[in-house]
DNA sequence: GAGTTTGAAACT
DNA sequence: CAGTTTCAAACTC
């Protein structure tokens, strides 16, 4: 291969260190890749037949990854979500991400050092944001360059984006059609041939070369040429209201910038980044300088130096977009800050493994698999990635996608007339994939995630619904319910001047900003360190070493702190609904918008997590079983369990037991006074509700006393409840074993809650009347 | 703005 | 693993 200089001195550099570490001996995604290997060329067919739904009478295909299980019945469902590149659409779409499909390597994330599976959330942001800011200064046709010689610095910084994804507009079709195949500015799929080819010895050619055929000949892609073609529409709206906005807010220097903006949207082209990227771009430094360094040490030898990442799961989408990344990523802060609007970017898998799994991803694209969503919160951001099953959407749901700019425009309009909106559509299933942001109000949440996933076209949230995470953060309020609005106001009014300096300073910068004084921002404690980006010249840090210039130090501190703990980059709070067992029913459906829970859980003494000490009331989520808060009065509620941690009810949350508690009464009462014992059936499912459903967030604490649930929770409790107010405050074991747990028996869970009932007396004795909130702390008293 | 409080992170 | 220290954000005055 040939490596630039550059290249081979960082090479050498770090093949040193990456060798040496034990901790990444083997990397997941070349296990991977490994186990595709075996693939025959009869296999590969029949797979390649099984997802593309050609209902050839092949068996399922045992696709022996140990991650990826891809035997299942399936049709190439999400064929809708390809969209013909070369199409007159993508011509016109300039303002939208489409992207194939990332590959869903958060399965590969499962074989983690950690051995995290179900906590750990890949950040398909930091895919997103490495493609967008990649694709910016990289076109397609380089990649077969920058696959096979290094990367030599990129001198492509500003591409247009449908320049980068479609080629200009003089070079336009670039994947998965005839054109494209012609003229070969190499589709993905190509670009995915090479380089398998490159590293396994075109071993998967063949499976290669038939995805490709068959993906080109399939007239799937017709179906999402209206949608994209909304999708256009939609964002170049949002576009034109951040302009709007910013001409009439912004600085002089926004203005211009606006002005061009404007332009570029008249002449439909966008401009990449705008101060709501540079969240964006910031947090995807480290990923591409990792990805850097990926590429330069070769393909044998670089996986392993991301393996023990969380971000290694991004690696292959990385892969390919490499050069720009490392040359351009750190100088993205000056060049974002004359972008006023962010809009999409076509995005196509162009590595092999990208293409590859996003044929896995048809496979999985099944209408019956589940959706195992998969949020990842930050504190300072959301994320929102799915898993390999979890990517898998119906042609429905991703009319849903489509059609949530335009139901953000209609909805939220004023809102994204008054404050930026950032809406990033998750593509990580390859779904329509659309990122508007414009202006200085950026959410955080969006810049620095900028990643979600919408399951339903019926239960969709607005993107920023879970996002307002962060006070601060919080300016996408598209969507947001007259109430949370409302709260949002009074929170802004609460704010004593020295806090609305502060926020609007944060608004203005659309980014973290962190004032550390001696950890060198090379610790946790700093939160731009911890959320995966750079610190900025508008940070109040002292002798920050977490910058650009210091890029080894800084990659070198962050893998010493995953190997301490793997997950500590990864977003802190997930959603509930990662559920991915096939009893995911309409339970899931059940959880609050904000099913969010924090992943470690608070551990809030006096707090009683009612301050933004509390991570958990930070991220604007309940408390869960997995805190062990003492005292808690989470105005967020209780987070429900997930599904897989439903057996742990045993020692649930008091206020969480509170609401199986009602929910039992009910059941009771309903035969008590009803002649219809029939609906004693019916009820029990009550009980099974999460709380939230239960009790509004945030009035689980004003639940009248009710005299039934002492006895409940004393026998539903085989084993005595723990005496603190969180059940974890002693924890007995951490989530990753209850995670393990639910995959040893994903099904005997919920009786926890039936078990509530199953062992309730027919009446409920008479028990001393307590508070309900503080009933644990009475019981401890009435046990001295 | 200075000082205090708080809880996560880091350390022992 | 528990206890302690360090740290920076959140908060108060």
């Amino acid at each position: 291969m040939d490596r630039t200089p550059e290249a081979n001195r960082i090479a050498a550099t770090k093949s040193s260190s990456i060798s040496s570490s034990p901790a990444v001996q083997e990397s997941p995604f070349s296990n991977f890749l490994s186990n595709l290997s075996p693939l025959n060329t009869a296999t590969t067919a029949s797979y390649t037949q099984t997802l593309l739904g050609t209902n050839l009478p092949t068996p399922p295909v045992v696709f022996t990854s140990p991650h990826i299980n891809l035997q299942r019945e399936t049709s190439f469902l999400e064929r809708d979500d390809i969209v013909e590149a070369g199409s007159e659409v993508y011509k016109e779409c300039n303002t939208n991400i489409v992207q194939i499909q990332n590959p869903s390597f958060e399965e590969v994330q499962l074989c983690s050092p950690s051995g995290c599976v179900d906590e750990y959330l890949a950040d398909p942001v930091e895919v997103d944001s490495t493609w967008s800011a990649d694709l910016r200064s990289q076109r397609t046709n380089e990649v077969p360059r920058l696959l096979h010689s290094g990367f030599a610095p990129g001198e492509e910084s500003n591409t247009e984006v449908c320049d980068i994804m479609f080629g200009s507009p003089e070079n336009e079709a670039v994947l998965l059609s005839d054109q494209a195949e012609k003229n070969l500015p190499l589709s993905s799929l190509e670009m995915s041939q090479a380089a398998i080819n490159q590293r396994d010895g075109k071993k998967t050619e063949e499976l290669s070369r038939f995805i490709f055929e068959k993906v080109k000949e399939s007239d799937v892609n017709a179906c999402l040429v209206s949608r994209a073609q909304n999708c256009g529409e939609n964002a170049a709206k949002l576009h034109r209201a951040g302009c709007q906005y910013d001409e009439k807010n912004a600085s002089s220097q926004s203005r211009e910038d606006s002005n061009e903006c404007k332009q570029r949207v008249q002449k439909g082209f966008v401009k990449e980044g705008g101060q709501n990227e540079r969240g964006i771009r910031r947090h995807l430094q480290f990923e591409a300088a990792k990805a850097y360094k990926f590429t330069i040490l070769g393909n044998s030898e670089s996986p392993n130096s991301l393996t023990h990442d969380a971000t290694n799961s991004r690696s292959p989408s990385i892969l390919t977009n490499l050069k720009s990344l490392a040359s351009s990523h750190f100088d993205n802060r000056a060049s974002s800050s004359l972008q006023d609007v962010s809009c999409d970017t076509l995005q196509f898998p162009s590595s092999p493994y990208e293409s590859f799994t996003s044929a896995q991803i048809g496979v999985n694209s099944t209408t019956s698999a589940p959706i195992h969503s998969v949020i990842g919160l930050h504190l300072n951001r959301i994320s929102r990635s799915t898993s390999l099953s979890s990517d898998i959407f119906s042609s429905k749901k991703s009319i849903g996608y489509l059609s949530m700019p335009e139901q953000m425009l209609e909805h939220g309009s004023n809102n994204i007339a008054t404050n930026s909106s950032s809406i990033l559509t998750s593509a990580v299933s390859g779904k329509i994939y659309v990122h508007v942001a414009s202006g200085q109000q950026e959410s955080q949440a969006v810049t620095e995630a900028n990643s979600f996933t919408f399951h339903s076209t019926d239960t969709m949230k607005p993107p920023c619904h879970s996002m307002l995470v962060d006070q601060e953060t919080a300016p996408c309020e598209v969507g947001m319910s007259a109430s949370q609005e409302t709260d949002e106001v009074e929170e802004l009014n609460q704010l004593s001047p020295k806090r609305k300096r502060r926020r609007d300073a944060y608004m203005s910068e659309g980014c973290k900003r962190c004032n550390c004084r001696r950890s060198k921002c090379l610790k946790l404690y700093c939160e731009c360190f911890a959320a995966g980006v750079y610190c900025v010249d508008s940070c109040a840090c002292v002798n920050c070493y977490n910058k650009p210039e210091f890029e080894d130090t800084v990659l070198d501190i962050r893998q010493q702190i995953e190997a301490r703990n793997p997950l500590a980059f990864t977003p802190k709070v997930v959603d509930n609904a990662i559920d991915s067992s096939p009893n995911f029913t309409e339970e899931q459906d059940l959880t609050t918008p904000s099913s969010a829970r924090h992943k470690r859980g608070c551990n809030c003494k006096k707090s009683k997590c009612l301050k933004r000490y509390c991570e958990c009331f930070q991220a604007k989520v309940g408390c869960s079983s997995a805190c062990r808060c003492e005292g808690c009065k989470n105005t967020f509620g209780v987070t429900p369990e997930p599904v897989y941690n439903r057996a742990k009810k045993w020692e649930a949350h008091p206020a969480e037991k509170l609401d199986n508690v009602k929910g039992a009464i009910a059941c009771i009462k309903a035969p008590a006074f009803s002649s219809a014992s029939s609906s004693n059936s019916a009820k029990i499912p009550q009980a099974q509700l999460p709380s939230s459903q239960l009790q509004p967030s945030g009035a689980h604490y004003d639940i009248p006393y009710d005299d039934t649930p002492e006895i409940l929770e004393e026998t539903s409790n085989p084993t005595k409840v723990v005496r603190a107010s969180s059940p974890n405050q002693k924890r007995v074991s951490p989530p990753q074993s209850r995670s393990r747990l639910r995959e040893r028996s994903p099904t005997g869970l919920r009786s926890g809650r039936k078990f509530i009932l199953q062992a309730m007396p027919s009446f409920p004795p008479l028990t001393p009347h307590r508070n309900s909130k503080e009933g644990t702390n009475e019981i401890e008293n009435d046990d001295k």
